[in-house]
DNA sequence: GACTCCAGTGAACAATTGTTCACTAGACTG
DNA sequence: CAGTCTAGTGAACAATTGTTCACTGGAGTC
Protein backbone atom coordinates (compact mmCIF):
# COMPACT_ATOMS: atom_id res chain seq x y z
CA UNK A 1 0.00 0.00 0.00
CA UNK A 2 1.23 3.90 -0.88
CA UNK A 3 1.98 6.64 1.51
CA UNK A 4 -1.52 8.08 2.62
CA UNK A 5 -1.03 11.01 0.40
CA UNK A 6 -3.36 13.50 3.02
CA UNK A 7 -0.19 13.02 5.33
CA UNK A 8 2.32 15.15 2.79
CA UNK A 9 0.68 18.99 2.18
CA UNK A 10 2.86 20.73 1.93
CA UNK A 11 3.54 20.82 -2.36
CA UNK A 12 0.93 23.20 -4.07
CA UNK A 13 -2.21 21.85 -4.65
CA UNK A 14 -1.82 20.42 -8.36
CA UNK A 15 0.91 18.72 -8.11
CA UNK A 16 -0.61 16.95 -4.81
CA UNK A 17 -3.27 16.01 -7.10
CA UNK A 18 -0.98 14.65 -9.76
CA UNK A 19 0.51 12.92 -7.17
CA UNK A 20 -2.19 10.85 -6.17
CA UNK A 21 -3.66 10.25 -9.72
CA UNK A 22 -0.01 8.23 -10.31
CA UNK A 23 -0.64 6.74 -6.80
CA UNK A 24 -3.49 5.05 -8.46
CA UNK A 25 -2.05 4.23 -11.49
CA UNK A 26 0.79 2.86 -9.84
CA UNK A 27 -1.62 0.93 -7.85
CA UNK A 28 -3.35 -0.39 -10.75
CA UNK A 29 -0.30 -1.65 -12.28
CA UNK A 30 1.26 -3.26 -9.23
CA UNK A 31 -1.99 -5.55 -8.34
CA UNK A 32 -1.18 -7.04 -11.85
CA UNK A 33 1.89 -8.30 -10.53
CA UNK A 34 0.59 -10.91 -8.99
CA UNK A 35 -0.73 -11.91 -12.64
CA UNK A 36 -4.41 -10.70 -12.08
CA UNK A 37 -5.97 -8.55 -15.16
CA UNK A 38 -6.79 -5.51 -15.27
CA UNK A 39 -10.51 -6.10 -16.32
CA UNK A 40 -10.44 -8.21 -12.87
CA UNK A 41 -9.28 -5.16 -10.25
CA UNK A 42 -12.14 -3.83 -8.63
CA UNK A 43 -12.08 0.62 -8.05
CA UNK A 44 -12.03 -0.29 -4.23
CA UNK A 45 -9.06 -2.41 -4.65
CA UNK A 46 -7.33 0.03 -6.30
CA UNK A 47 -7.86 2.72 -3.97
CA UNK A 48 -6.98 0.74 -0.91
CA UNK A 49 -3.88 0.06 -2.59
CA UNK A 50 -3.30 3.80 -3.04
CA UNK A 51 -4.43 4.92 -0.03
CA UNK A 52 -7.22 7.27 -0.28
CA UNK A 53 -10.89 6.43 0.02
CA UNK A 54 -13.11 4.54 -3.27
CA UNK A 55 -15.08 7.78 -3.07
CA UNK A 56 -11.82 9.37 -3.91
CA UNK A 57 -10.61 7.84 -7.14
CA UNK A 58 -13.66 9.57 -8.73
CA UNK A 59 -11.79 12.83 -8.20
CA UNK A 60 -9.13 11.61 -10.96
CA UNK A 61 -10.72 8.99 -12.82
CA UNK A 62 -14.57 8.94 -13.84
CA UNK A 63 -13.76 5.22 -14.76
CA UNK A 64 -11.94 2.11 -14.38
CA UNK A 65 -11.96 2.33 -18.14
CA UNK A 66 -11.08 5.95 -17.76
CA UNK A 67 -7.46 4.32 -15.97
CA UNK A 68 -6.88 2.02 -18.53
CA UNK A 69 -6.56 4.52 -20.93
CA UNK A 70 -4.28 6.80 -18.64
CA UNK A 71 -2.39 3.46 -18.26
CA UNK A 72 -2.49 3.20 -22.01
CA UNK A 73 -1.39 6.82 -22.74
CA UNK A 74 1.36 6.08 -20.36
CA UNK A 75 3.26 3.23 -21.29
CA UNK A 76 2.47 4.76 -25.13
CA UNK A 77 4.57 8.12 -24.48
CA UNK A 78 7.42 5.56 -22.74
CA UNK A 79 7.25 3.55 -25.89
CA UNK A 80 7.55 6.16 -28.42
CA UNK A 81 10.27 8.04 -26.49
CA UNK A 82 11.83 4.36 -26.73
CA UNK A 83 11.51 4.12 -29.98
CA UNK A 84 12.82 7.70 -30.58
CA UNK A 85 15.86 6.69 -29.33
CA UNK A 86 16.58 4.11 -31.53
CA UNK A 87 15.98 6.08 -34.42
CA UNK A 88 18.83 8.43 -33.03
CA UNK A 89 21.01 5.52 -32.55
CA UNK A 90 19.84 3.89 -35.97
CA UNK A 91 22.82 5.43 -38.19
CA UNK A 92 25.27 3.35 -35.82
CA UNK A 93 27.54 0.60 -37.58
CA UNK A 94 27.66 -2.87 -36.70
CA UNK A 95 24.11 -4.64 -36.49
CA UNK A 96 20.88 -1.99 -36.48
CA UNK A 97 18.80 -4.10 -34.87
CA UNK A 98 21.45 -5.52 -31.97
CA UNK A 99 21.47 -2.14 -30.66
CA UNK A 100 17.66 -1.63 -31.63
CA UNK A 101 16.99 -4.41 -29.63
CA UNK A 102 18.98 -3.65 -26.67
CA UNK A 103 17.50 -0.07 -26.76
CA UNK A 104 14.16 -1.62 -26.26
CA UNK A 105 15.12 -4.07 -23.80
CA UNK A 106 16.38 -1.63 -21.96
CA UNK A 107 13.54 0.59 -21.90
CA UNK A 108 11.15 -2.45 -21.01
CA UNK A 109 13.38 -3.16 -18.06
CA UNK A 110 13.40 -0.10 -16.73
CA UNK A 111 9.68 0.17 -16.97
CA UNK A 112 8.98 -3.39 -16.06
CA UNK A 113 4.81 -2.35 -14.62
CA UNK A 114 4.20 -0.32 -18.12
CA UNK A 115 4.88 -2.88 -20.29
CA UNK A 116 3.32 -5.32 -18.22
CA UNK A 117 0.29 -3.69 -18.45
CA UNK A 118 1.05 -3.81 -22.11
CA UNK A 119 1.22 -7.13 -22.56
CA UNK A 120 -1.60 -8.01 -20.48
CA UNK A 121 -3.88 -5.73 -21.64
CA UNK A 122 -3.59 -5.97 -25.43
CA UNK A 123 -5.85 -8.53 -26.17
CA UNK A 124 -7.83 -9.22 -23.14
CA UNK A 125 -8.64 -5.40 -22.02
CA UNK A 126 -12.12 -4.37 -21.84
CA UNK A 127 -13.48 -2.82 -25.08
CA UNK A 128 -12.86 0.66 -25.13
CA UNK A 129 -8.83 -0.77 -23.53
CA UNK A 130 -8.53 -2.36 -26.41
CA UNK A 131 -9.10 0.27 -28.96
CA UNK A 132 -6.37 2.11 -27.55
CA UNK A 133 -3.81 -0.35 -28.08
CA UNK A 134 -4.87 -0.86 -31.58
CA UNK A 135 -4.29 2.96 -32.05
CA UNK A 136 -1.31 2.85 -30.27
CA UNK A 137 0.26 0.12 -32.57
CA UNK A 138 -1.13 1.60 -35.53
CA UNK A 139 0.59 4.74 -34.83
CA UNK A 140 4.11 2.76 -34.09
CA UNK A 141 3.42 1.29 -37.32
CA UNK A 142 3.04 4.02 -39.61
CA UNK A 143 6.29 5.39 -37.84
CA UNK A 144 7.66 1.82 -38.92
CA UNK A 145 6.52 2.21 -42.17
CA UNK A 146 8.08 6.03 -42.66
CA UNK A 147 11.87 4.64 -41.55
CA UNK A 148 11.63 1.29 -43.20
CA UNK A 149 10.49 3.88 -46.48
CA UNK A 150 14.13 5.66 -45.59
CA UNK A 151 16.21 2.92 -45.47
CA UNK A 152 18.00 2.32 -48.43
CA UNK A 153 18.28 -1.29 -48.78
CA UNK A 154 14.26 -1.30 -48.83
CA UNK A 155 13.61 0.61 -51.95
CA UNK A 156 12.43 -2.22 -53.78
CA UNK A 157 9.35 -2.33 -51.85
CA UNK A 158 6.02 -0.73 -52.90
CA UNK A 159 3.67 1.11 -50.04
CA UNK A 160 1.31 -2.03 -49.13
CA UNK A 161 4.52 -4.16 -49.09
CA UNK A 162 6.20 -1.57 -46.08
CA UNK A 163 2.97 -1.76 -44.40
CA UNK A 164 3.16 -5.84 -44.08
CA UNK A 165 6.58 -5.75 -43.03
CA UNK A 166 6.59 -3.18 -40.52
CA UNK A 167 3.02 -4.95 -39.03
CA UNK A 168 5.22 -7.99 -39.14
CA UNK A 169 7.70 -6.28 -37.07
CA UNK A 170 5.47 -4.72 -34.45
CA UNK A 171 3.48 -8.02 -33.98
CA UNK A 172 6.71 -9.51 -33.86
CA UNK A 173 7.61 -7.35 -30.51
CA UNK A 174 4.36 -7.11 -29.48
CA UNK A 175 4.11 -10.70 -28.96
CA UNK A 176 7.26 -11.12 -27.18
CA UNK A 177 6.47 -8.33 -24.79
CA UNK A 178 5.50 -11.41 -22.51
CA UNK A 179 8.77 -13.19 -22.35
CA UNK A 180 10.35 -10.33 -21.73
CA UNK A 181 8.45 -9.53 -18.48
CA UNK A 182 7.05 -12.78 -16.80
CA UNK A 183 10.04 -14.10 -14.26
CA UNK A 184 13.40 -15.21 -16.23
CA UNK A 185 12.28 -18.60 -14.47
CA UNK A 186 15.01 -21.04 -14.99
CA UNK A 187 17.99 -19.68 -16.26
CA UNK A 188 17.53 -20.66 -19.80
CA UNK A 189 20.04 -22.17 -22.62
CA UNK A 190 21.39 -19.10 -23.86
CA UNK A 191 20.61 -19.28 -28.02
CA UNK A 192 17.11 -18.95 -25.92
CA UNK A 193 17.41 -15.86 -23.77
CA UNK A 194 14.41 -13.67 -24.82
CA UNK A 195 17.46 -10.64 -26.50
CA UNK A 196 19.18 -13.64 -28.79
CA UNK A 197 15.83 -15.39 -29.75
CA UNK A 198 14.28 -11.53 -30.94
CA UNK A 199 17.01 -10.44 -32.96
CA UNK A 200 17.35 -13.34 -34.62
CA UNK A 201 13.64 -13.46 -35.32
CA UNK A 202 13.76 -10.02 -36.41
CA UNK A 203 17.25 -10.57 -38.79
CA UNK A 204 15.20 -13.37 -40.42
CA UNK A 205 12.17 -10.79 -41.03
CA UNK A 206 14.78 -8.48 -42.46
CA UNK A 207 16.79 -11.32 -44.70
CA UNK A 208 13.65 -12.27 -46.01
CA UNK A 209 12.74 -8.81 -46.93
CA UNK A 210 15.63 -8.07 -48.74
CA UNK A 211 15.66 -10.94 -50.88
CA UNK A 212 11.85 -10.74 -51.50
CA UNK A 213 10.78 -10.38 -54.94
CA UNK A 214 7.28 -9.33 -54.97
CA UNK A 215 3.33 -9.88 -53.83
CA UNK A 216 2.26 -13.21 -54.88
CA UNK A 217 5.47 -15.35 -55.73
CA UNK A 218 5.57 -18.54 -55.00
CA UNK A 219 8.79 -19.75 -57.20
CA UNK A 220 11.18 -22.12 -55.71
CA UNK B 1 -29.23 -18.55 -21.64
CA UNK B 2 -29.06 -21.84 -22.70
CA UNK B 3 -32.20 -24.89 -22.38
CA UNK B 4 -32.54 -25.88 -18.85
CA UNK B 5 -30.63 -29.05 -19.03
CA UNK B 6 -33.02 -30.70 -16.65
CA UNK B 7 -35.73 -30.55 -18.76
CA UNK B 8 -34.59 -33.24 -21.23
CA UNK B 9 -33.97 -36.20 -19.25
CA UNK B 10 -34.39 -38.83 -21.41
CA UNK B 11 -30.57 -39.35 -22.15
CA UNK B 12 -28.17 -41.87 -20.31
CA UNK B 13 -26.87 -40.21 -17.00
CA UNK B 14 -23.37 -39.64 -18.11
CA UNK B 15 -23.77 -37.77 -21.15
CA UNK B 16 -26.43 -35.75 -19.92
CA UNK B 17 -23.92 -34.66 -17.98
CA UNK B 18 -21.21 -33.79 -20.55
CA UNK B 19 -23.77 -32.28 -22.10
CA UNK B 20 -24.07 -29.31 -19.10
CA UNK B 21 -20.64 -29.39 -18.94
CA UNK B 22 -20.27 -28.12 -22.53
CA UNK B 23 -23.18 -25.79 -21.32
CA UNK B 24 -20.90 -24.45 -18.93
CA UNK B 25 -17.89 -24.10 -21.35
CA UNK B 26 -20.01 -22.61 -24.09
CA UNK B 27 -21.56 -20.03 -22.11
CA UNK B 28 -18.57 -18.84 -20.46
CA UNK B 29 -17.31 -18.56 -24.03
CA UNK B 30 -20.16 -16.63 -25.21
CA UNK B 31 -20.01 -14.03 -21.84
CA UNK B 32 -16.91 -13.27 -23.28
CA UNK B 33 -17.84 -12.31 -26.82
CA UNK B 34 -19.11 -8.99 -25.28
CA UNK B 35 -15.67 -8.37 -25.15
CA UNK B 36 -15.20 -9.47 -21.55
CA UNK B 37 -12.00 -11.45 -20.13
CA UNK B 38 -12.22 -14.68 -18.82
CA UNK B 39 -10.97 -13.37 -15.53
CA UNK B 40 -14.14 -11.08 -15.55
CA UNK B 41 -16.33 -13.54 -15.21
CA UNK B 42 -18.47 -14.75 -12.18
CA UNK B 43 -19.13 -18.35 -11.36
CA UNK B 44 -22.56 -17.09 -10.88
CA UNK B 45 -22.99 -15.40 -14.00
CA UNK B 46 -21.57 -18.53 -15.73
CA UNK B 47 -23.45 -21.06 -13.84
CA UNK B 48 -26.75 -18.80 -15.11
CA UNK B 49 -26.12 -18.42 -18.18
CA UNK B 50 -25.95 -22.29 -18.84
CA UNK B 51 -28.99 -22.74 -17.33
CA UNK B 52 -28.15 -23.98 -14.01
CA UNK B 53 -27.90 -22.80 -10.11
CA UNK B 54 -24.95 -21.75 -8.79
CA UNK B 55 -24.06 -24.64 -6.95
CA UNK B 56 -24.72 -26.77 -9.86
CA UNK B 57 -21.86 -25.42 -11.27
CA UNK B 58 -19.24 -27.26 -8.72
CA UNK B 59 -20.28 -30.54 -9.84
CA UNK B 60 -18.60 -29.95 -13.13
CA UNK B 61 -15.73 -27.73 -12.17
CA UNK B 62 -14.25 -26.93 -8.40
CA UNK B 63 -13.07 -23.71 -9.83
CA UNK B 64 -13.78 -21.24 -12.49
CA UNK B 65 -10.04 -21.81 -13.11
CA UNK B 66 -10.63 -25.39 -13.34
CA UNK B 67 -13.19 -24.51 -16.37
CA UNK B 68 -10.53 -21.93 -18.11
CA UNK B 69 -8.51 -25.20 -18.10
CA UNK B 70 -10.40 -27.02 -19.68
CA UNK B 71 -11.27 -24.21 -22.40
CA UNK B 72 -7.73 -24.72 -23.01
CA UNK B 73 -8.19 -28.20 -23.34
CA UNK B 74 -10.89 -27.96 -26.07
CA UNK B 75 -9.45 -25.09 -27.81
CA UNK B 76 -5.72 -27.19 -27.98
CA UNK B 77 -7.67 -30.55 -28.98
CA UNK B 78 -9.01 -27.85 -32.00
CA UNK B 79 -5.90 -26.22 -32.67
CA UNK B 80 -3.90 -29.78 -33.17
CA UNK B 81 -6.86 -31.34 -35.08
CA UNK B 82 -6.23 -28.57 -37.56
CA UNK B 83 -2.45 -28.69 -37.72
CA UNK B 84 -2.93 -32.68 -38.57
CA UNK B 85 -5.08 -31.83 -41.60
CA UNK B 86 -2.61 -29.50 -42.69
CA UNK B 87 0.08 -31.61 -42.49
CA UNK B 88 -1.58 -34.09 -44.60
CA UNK B 89 -2.51 -31.40 -47.07
CA UNK B 90 1.50 -30.60 -46.97
CA UNK B 91 2.56 -32.33 -50.45
CA UNK B 92 0.37 -30.57 -52.43
CA UNK B 93 1.83 -28.59 -54.97
CA UNK B 94 1.10 -24.49 -55.84
CA UNK B 95 2.12 -23.00 -52.06
CA UNK B 96 1.94 -24.70 -48.78
CA UNK B 97 1.91 -21.55 -47.28
CA UNK B 98 -1.13 -20.49 -49.01
CA UNK B 99 -3.05 -23.36 -48.76
CA UNK B 100 -2.15 -23.89 -45.08
CA UNK B 101 -3.32 -20.72 -44.10
CA UNK B 102 -6.38 -21.50 -45.77
CA UNK B 103 -7.22 -24.41 -43.70
CA UNK B 104 -6.11 -22.84 -40.70
CA UNK B 105 -8.38 -19.44 -41.23
CA UNK B 106 -11.22 -21.95 -42.04
CA UNK B 107 -10.75 -23.52 -38.53
CA UNK B 108 -10.83 -20.39 -37.15
CA UNK B 109 -13.69 -19.44 -38.23
CA UNK B 110 -15.63 -22.54 -37.72
CA UNK B 111 -14.48 -22.66 -34.03
CA UNK B 112 -14.42 -18.93 -33.12
CA UNK B 113 -15.49 -18.47 -29.86
CA UNK B 114 -12.59 -21.05 -29.14
CA UNK B 115 -10.13 -19.23 -31.08
CA UNK B 116 -11.39 -16.35 -29.39
CA UNK B 117 -10.72 -17.44 -25.37
CA UNK B 118 -7.37 -18.58 -27.16
CA UNK B 119 -6.33 -15.11 -28.07
CA UNK B 120 -7.83 -13.31 -25.56
CA UNK B 121 -6.71 -15.26 -22.24
CA UNK B 122 -3.26 -16.24 -24.05
CA UNK B 123 -1.39 -13.23 -22.20
CA UNK B 124 -4.09 -12.56 -19.52
CA UNK B 125 -5.14 -14.79 -18.21
CA UNK B 126 -5.03 -16.10 -14.69
CA UNK B 127 -1.18 -17.88 -13.77
CA UNK B 128 -2.77 -21.28 -14.48
CA UNK B 129 -4.43 -20.27 -17.68
CA UNK B 130 -1.57 -18.57 -18.70
CA UNK B 131 0.88 -21.55 -17.89
CA UNK B 132 -1.40 -24.43 -19.40
CA UNK B 133 -1.50 -21.91 -22.90
CA UNK B 134 2.65 -21.66 -22.78
CA UNK B 135 1.87 -25.42 -22.43
CA UNK B 136 0.13 -25.92 -25.29
CA UNK B 137 1.90 -23.65 -27.48
CA UNK B 138 5.27 -25.11 -26.63
CA UNK B 139 3.86 -28.50 -27.62
CA UNK B 140 2.55 -27.20 -30.78
CA UNK B 141 6.70 -25.64 -31.23
CA UNK B 142 8.25 -28.74 -30.58
CA UNK B 143 5.78 -30.16 -33.24
CA UNK B 144 6.79 -27.59 -35.70
CA UNK B 145 10.03 -28.46 -35.42
CA UNK B 146 10.31 -31.60 -36.32
CA UNK B 147 8.02 -30.64 -39.44
CA UNK B 148 10.50 -28.12 -40.31
CA UNK B 149 13.56 -30.60 -39.44
CA UNK B 150 11.68 -32.74 -42.35
CA UNK B 151 11.78 -30.35 -45.39
CA UNK B 152 14.25 -30.53 -47.59
CA UNK B 153 14.69 -26.73 -48.45
CA UNK B 154 15.70 -25.93 -44.63
CA UNK B 155 18.01 -28.50 -44.17
CA UNK B 156 21.02 -26.11 -43.51
CA UNK B 157 19.48 -25.48 -39.74
CA UNK B 158 21.41 -26.28 -36.58
CA UNK B 159 18.53 -27.41 -34.07
CA UNK B 160 18.69 -23.81 -32.43
CA UNK B 161 17.79 -22.41 -35.05
CA UNK B 162 14.70 -24.18 -36.38
CA UNK B 163 13.89 -23.81 -32.47
CA UNK B 164 13.98 -19.84 -33.19
CA UNK B 165 12.30 -19.51 -36.66
CA UNK B 166 9.66 -22.19 -35.61
CA UNK B 167 8.88 -20.25 -32.19
CA UNK B 168 8.56 -17.12 -34.54
CA UNK B 169 6.11 -19.03 -37.22
CA UNK B 170 3.93 -19.92 -33.82
CA UNK B 171 4.12 -16.18 -32.29
CA UNK B 172 3.34 -14.80 -35.83
CA UNK B 173 0.22 -17.10 -35.96
CA UNK B 174 -0.89 -16.45 -32.27
CA UNK B 175 -0.49 -12.63 -32.20
CA UNK B 176 -2.48 -12.91 -35.58
CA UNK B 177 -5.40 -14.72 -34.06
CA UNK B 178 -6.99 -11.33 -32.55
CA UNK B 179 -7.39 -9.65 -36.04
CA UNK B 180 -9.06 -13.35 -37.13
CA UNK B 181 -11.91 -13.36 -35.00
CA UNK B 182 -12.61 -9.14 -34.21
CA UNK B 183 -15.64 -7.81 -36.15
CA UNK B 184 -13.77 -7.55 -39.74
CA UNK B 185 -15.44 -3.70 -39.27
CA UNK B 186 -14.97 -1.48 -42.24
CA UNK B 187 -14.20 -3.35 -45.53
CA UNK B 188 -10.99 -3.54 -45.68
CA UNK B 189 -7.94 -3.19 -48.44
CA UNK B 190 -7.67 -6.00 -50.20
CA UNK B 191 -4.13 -6.26 -49.42
CA UNK B 192 -4.81 -6.02 -45.36
CA UNK B 193 -7.14 -8.78 -45.48
CA UNK B 194 -6.06 -11.06 -43.01
CA UNK B 195 -5.69 -13.92 -45.19
CA UNK B 196 -3.36 -11.99 -47.70
CA UNK B 197 -1.63 -10.41 -44.90
CA UNK B 198 -1.02 -13.54 -43.08
CA UNK B 199 0.29 -15.34 -46.09
CA UNK B 200 2.70 -12.66 -46.77
CA UNK B 201 4.23 -12.47 -43.46
CA UNK B 202 4.76 -16.15 -43.21
CA UNK B 203 6.40 -16.01 -46.98
CA UNK B 204 8.50 -13.05 -45.53
CA UNK B 205 10.04 -15.92 -42.86
CA UNK B 206 10.53 -18.28 -45.13
CA UNK B 207 12.60 -16.62 -47.88
CA UNK B 208 14.40 -15.25 -44.64
CA UNK B 209 15.23 -19.07 -43.48
CA UNK B 210 16.13 -19.92 -46.69
CA UNK B 211 18.74 -17.09 -47.39
CA UNK B 212 19.75 -17.41 -43.96
CA UNK B 213 23.60 -18.13 -43.77
CA UNK B 214 24.11 -18.71 -39.94
CA UNK B 215 23.74 -17.50 -36.28
CA UNK B 216 25.06 -13.83 -35.43
CA UNK B 217 25.79 -12.98 -39.02
CA UNK B 218 25.93 -9.29 -39.39
CA UNK B 219 26.70 -8.64 -43.00
CA UNK B 220 25.41 -5.98 -44.58
C1' DG C 1 -7.91 37.77 7.12
C1' DA C 2 -12.21 36.37 5.03
C1' DC C 3 -13.97 33.38 1.06
C1' DT C 4 -13.90 29.96 -2.39
C1' DC C 5 -12.60 25.68 -4.12
C1' DC C 6 -11.90 20.91 -4.21
C1' DA C 7 -9.07 16.55 -2.93
C1' DG C 8 -10.07 13.37 0.20
C1' DT C 9 -13.53 11.53 4.03
C1' DG C 10 -16.95 8.34 5.99
C1' DA C 11 -21.41 6.44 6.29
C1' DA C 12 -24.89 4.32 3.82
C1' DC C 13 -27.31 1.67 -0.14
C1' DA C 14 -28.71 -2.19 -2.98
C1' DA C 15 -26.44 -5.78 -5.76
C1' DT C 16 -23.68 -9.34 -6.54
C1' DT C 17 -20.31 -12.40 -5.30
C1' DG C 18 -18.19 -17.49 -3.72
C1' DT C 19 -19.25 -21.24 -0.78
C1' DT C 20 -21.96 -24.10 2.69
C1' DC C 21 -25.61 -27.20 3.51
C1' DA C 22 -29.57 -30.21 3.54
C1' DC C 23 -32.68 -31.45 -0.07
C1' DT C 24 -35.01 -33.88 -4.17
C1' DA C 25 -35.93 -36.69 -7.94
C1' DG C 26 -34.62 -39.39 -11.63
C1' DA C 27 -31.13 -42.55 -13.68
C1' DC C 28 -28.60 -46.55 -12.56
C1' DT C 29 -27.49 -51.35 -10.07
C1' DG C 30 -28.41 -55.39 -7.76
C1' DC D 1 -38.72 -53.76 -7.27
C1' DA D 2 -35.88 -51.84 -3.57
C1' DG D 3 -31.83 -49.16 -2.86
C1' DT D 4 -27.91 -46.29 -4.10
C1' DC D 5 -25.87 -42.47 -6.41
C1' DT D 6 -25.62 -38.01 -7.99
C1' DA D 7 -26.82 -33.84 -11.14
C1' DG D 8 -29.26 -30.12 -10.05
C1' DT D 9 -32.08 -27.33 -6.33
C1' DG D 10 -32.94 -23.49 -3.10
C1' DA D 11 -32.09 -21.00 1.03
C1' DA D 12 -28.75 -18.88 3.62
C1' DC D 13 -24.09 -16.60 4.90
C1' DA D 14 -20.55 -13.09 5.18
C1' DA D 15 -17.85 -10.27 1.94
C1' DT D 16 -17.17 -7.21 -1.41
C1' DT D 17 -18.65 -4.48 -4.92
C1' DG D 18 -19.95 0.50 -7.50
C1' DT D 19 -22.13 4.71 -6.52
C1' DT D 20 -24.64 8.42 -3.76
C1' DC D 21 -24.38 12.03 -0.54
C1' DA D 22 -23.25 15.53 2.86
C1' DC D 23 -19.00 16.60 5.03
C1' DT D 24 -14.21 18.73 6.26
C1' DG D 25 -10.08 21.10 6.24
C1' DG D 26 -6.27 23.00 4.02
C1' DA D 27 -4.44 25.31 -0.24
C1' DG D 28 -5.39 29.23 -3.49
C1' DT D 29 -7.37 33.91 -4.30
C1' DC D 30 -9.01 38.55 -3.54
Amino acid sequence: MQSHARLKPLQPRAEQKLQTRHALMDAARSLMDSGRGFGSLSLREVARCAGIVPTGFYRHFEDMDALGLALIAEVGETFRETIRQVRHHEFELGGVIDASVRIFLDAVAANRSQFLFLAREQYGGSLLVRQAVGALRERITADLVADLAAMPKLQHFDAPAQNVIADLVVKTVFATLPELIDPPAAPLPMHASPEVKMIEQLRFIFIGAKHWQGLGQTRD
